[in-house]
DNA sequence: CAGGATCCTTTACGATACTG
DNA sequence: CAGTATCGTAAAGGATCCTG
C-alpha cells in the first residue's frame, strides 16, 4: 500500500483554552483567586450575583482541571478554601490581557 | 448635607471582555482573521463545525462591537471580505495568551 | 458554612429551507 | 456567494429546598 497517509489531530490551542475557562463564570472566580486564597462565602461576597449552585459546580469544574485546589479543613463549621495551584497560576498573563483589551476597547 | 456619598460603577474589565468575546465560535473567528482577510467561505473552511447561521451571526456581532470590519464589495456574485479593524487587533496579545495557556496546560 | 438535589427558565446553538 | 427566516434542541444557568 502507498499513498497512505498519517493523520495526527492537532487540536486548536484556542479551543483547549475556551473548553478550560469558557464560560460565564470561571475567569472571575480565576480572577478572584488571582492571589489570594478565599472561602466560598467570600467568593459568594465578591461575584454577588452567582448562584451558589454555579460558584460550587464551577469550583468543582476547575478543581478537576487542576487549576483550583479545594483545600477543605475538616473543621466544624465546615471550613473550606480555594486557590489557584500552579498550573493555576498561568492564567495569570491571561487575565492581564484580557483586562488590557478591556481598557484598550473602552478607550 | 454632609456624610453624602457619591458612587461610580466601574464595570468589571474581565465581564466586559467577557461580554465582547465570551461564547463559542467569537474567538476562533478572531484567530482566523488574526493577520488576514477571509470571505464567509474561507471562514466556513476554516472552521469547519461552525453553522453558518452562527457564523454569520457572530460575524455581526463583532462587526457591531467595532472589532470586525465587514467589506462589501457589491459585486455579483456577492464578495464580502472580514478583517479585523484597529481596535479588533487589540485581541491579539489575549489571543496569544490563549495560545500560551493551552500550551502550558497541556505540558 | 459548604454543598447536594431537584426543578425550571433562558439562551445559545444547530438544521434546514429559501432568496437576490 | 452571502446571506435571511424559521424551527427545534441542547446546554447553561437560576431558584429553591434540604443536609451534616
Amino acid at each position: 500500500m502507498k499513498d497512505d497517509k498519517i493523520y495526527i489531530t492537532v487540536r486548536c490551542p484556542i479551543r483547549t483554552t475556551l473548553e478550560l475557562l469558557g464560560g460565564k463564570w470561571k475567569l472571575l472566580i480565576l480572577h478572584q483567586l488571582y492571589d489570594k486564597t478565599l472561602r466560598l462565602s467570600e467568593l459568594k461576597n465578591l461575584i454577588p450575583d452567582i448562584s451558589e449552585k454555579m460558584l460550587i459546580q464551577e469550583l468543582k469544574n476547575l478543581a478537576d482541571s487542576g487549576l483550583v485546589i479545594r483545600n477543605n479543613f475538616g473543621e466544624v463549621p465546615p471550613r473550606v478554601e480555594y486557590s489557584l495551584t500552579e498550573k493555576g497560576r498561568n492564567v495569570k498573563p491571561l487575565i492581564e490581557q484580557m483586562i488590557a483589551f478591556a481598557k484598550h476597547y473602552e478607550a
